[in-house]
DNA sequence: AATGAATGAGGGTTCATTCAT
DNA sequence: AATGAATGAACCCTCATTCAT
């Protein structure tokens, strides 16, 4: 089982206060739901039952705050994690991809939906942060690509995938479910998955829209 | 061809001043590049040549400015845009559901790229204010999708699309369509799509990434 | 007539405030008494009756604030002083050094008193801002230096001053004086120089303490 | 041979620990650097390598850290000082007031040179804090007055000095030679002084910069 | 219609000081 | 004796907004 990401961030730093613990847990919460700029330190100072002082004491500025709750979940967790990821859902029983793609969906949504607030800080404040979209977008997507890209070239040698270049076929997949991600947990913030739901995305991504009886068929 | 939605927007509230014209320009810019929370008044008012009293004397609030960008961009352009995007598109020459698909997203693609500023500060600005998410992305959805669902249903009928329910097909289409544009406008800022690019996406869309010789297809 | 310094700081900027004068004022007292680290900027704002907000807005820093009131001192008005005062001190009537540094002393004095505090801000923070010991004051000393020197070697021509080194001539003379106008006007704030001061100050400057019947004498 | 003022001070406090000795050294380090009002005593602790708890265990107050420099310097240090500076300097052998002053300042020289830094935070400080100049400088003052007064005295008795009032000559002898230090050690930083220097100055001290054959001399 | 000086609430941050351990 | 987490007042500064001109 994968350990729980937002405890091994609250371990990240050694000796954590419960006050630092509490600064973090309020701040993740407050910037997953107001953003980062519009969320000021004397709020969550004050909702943390801290002094602002505190905050700065511990974190020096708000902006290392922002990075001290991304940073842990980026660098040290989800890397990790992906390893534990294929691991787990790419066992000998996995026969097919769309087995491997449903494995992967639905233990992503089990542990975005675990990590929520941290996902929604990231995503929400990569979209302003240069730094983010610079060095760490590039370092996650890297990381996630490289593993997926091995495991579409076996299903394409075992013929189950066309036999499109992989690149086309990662950056569909990615597209497809990182938005599938996105469109959940961000934009609709309080939804939760059916089964049923990742079962029909699987198999639109497997074989597409179209009628396979259709004599237009390419 | 669709006119341009800028100068819609620009005309939108008649009479309006080079002055006015200027602070919408740029506040446009700085929101989609800074986001709205990080563009302070004075940097609009200064970049515009214009003083600060003017932009409150026209939009009131700094809020109002934005929305006085936003709103026509969804509630008079986007409509419009729609039945002129479906009439264009949709024409007798467009045999294929595959067509219309490839018409419709070089359409988009094409008109976002010519609204890409307001767009990127519509997308970045829905993820917080909670009356754009809650009042005018639904409306922009319920308008979009309820041409598009016409398009499939009849597309179904004319047996190119599979026979699943028109519902799973457009949500399907809309989290792939939206996440296409959003990731290319707003996430890699400086991207330019070519036709081939969408020419595999919608091969993707329509026929999935499976061969379809591959014994274990549905 | 030397034109009012502090006057002519107060016009620098042109079109300045009712508000603006107010600030410079009283920052100039608040800085003079107490030092530019211990006085804070609401305190100035509260005394000069404005919104601290009005300092920013004008003055950016409050750094820029202290060079806006420093920097005129220096930079515009006492070389244009520099020059005036050897115009008036120096004039065909002068037919001695001692006349001359007299003089000299006695105008230097009389502007020092009227820009009393300001040279107590000046001499104050000069020990602590590296750019103003570093570029300010020896733009100063290079100014005032330069014209002494002629003064001094003027004299040496005519056989009143010794035949030294104009470079020690000057440092002696410039510690010396230097010294008389800080202690005085820096040290005891309150003190009131009288001419009988000056003339006992220039006689041992010019003579020494020495007996001149001293048989020891150089 | 004056013992080091810098132990002495050190020893103040009988029984001081490691730490504290290296509190105090940071402390009259950084106060001579920045001043008093510009460093933090998280600055000190830091560099100290001490939690700031025990700073304010031994001192109690960054204030009475300062006085805890400053006060042994002057109050204990400078009379000995004193005393011993006048033993040392005004010997049967010293012949004549030249000798006496050129002696004195060495002497000085060659102290403040090895306090150098406290030197600094004292000229600093008196400045800004009133109980310093109102209270500790006059004691400073009055006690090196009154030992350079007999000198004074004696000297002029001897003849070698002019006849003029003692106050006059020591407020002169005082202004000059303070100035003296204050440029050299507190402005102008790393300056070492001279022998030539002295004796230069001392010249100029004793006889003035006039031509003695010159027919204008009073 | 346009200006820009002025505001004051609030923002992030620093800092001397306290106190439980 | 020493620590260092915690404090909260004060600090410098920003900003949307107002208003007299």
């Amino acid at each position: 089982m994968t350990q729980d990401l937002f405890n091994s961030l609250i371990a990240a730093q050694k000796t954590k206060t419960e006050k630092q613990k509490k600064i973090i847990e309020i701040a993740i919460k407050l910037f997953a739901d107001k953003g980062f700029a519009n969320t000021s330190t004397a709020e969550i100072a004050k909702l943390a039952k801290v002094s602002e002082g505190t905050i700065f004491k511990h974190y020096g500025t708000k902006d290392k705050l922002l990075l001290s709750i991304i940073l842990p979940f980026v660098k040290d967790s989800l890397p990790t994690m992906a390893t534990e990821v294929f691991s787990e859902v790419l066992t000998e029983d996995t026969k097919t991809f769309e087995q491997f793609l449903t494995g992967f969906l639905k233990n992503r949504i089990e542990f975005f939906d675990r990590n929520k607030e941290i996902f929604r800080v990231f995503v929400k404040e990569i979209i302003y942060k240069d730094e983010l979209k610079k060095e760490i977008a590039p370092h996650f997507i890297k990381n996630i690509s490289l593993q997926i890209s091995r495991v579409v070239e076996e299903f394409k040698l075992r013929g189950e995938l066309k036999d499109k270049p992989t690149d086309q076929v990662l950056i569909y997949l990615m597209t497809v479910c990182g938005s599938f991600f996105v469109s959940r947990f961000v934009l609709f913030e309080n939804y939760s998955i059916s089964d049923e739901e990742v079962e029909n995305f699987v198999h639109f991504v497997m074989d597409g829209i179209r009628n396979p009886l259709s004599e237009v068929s390419s």
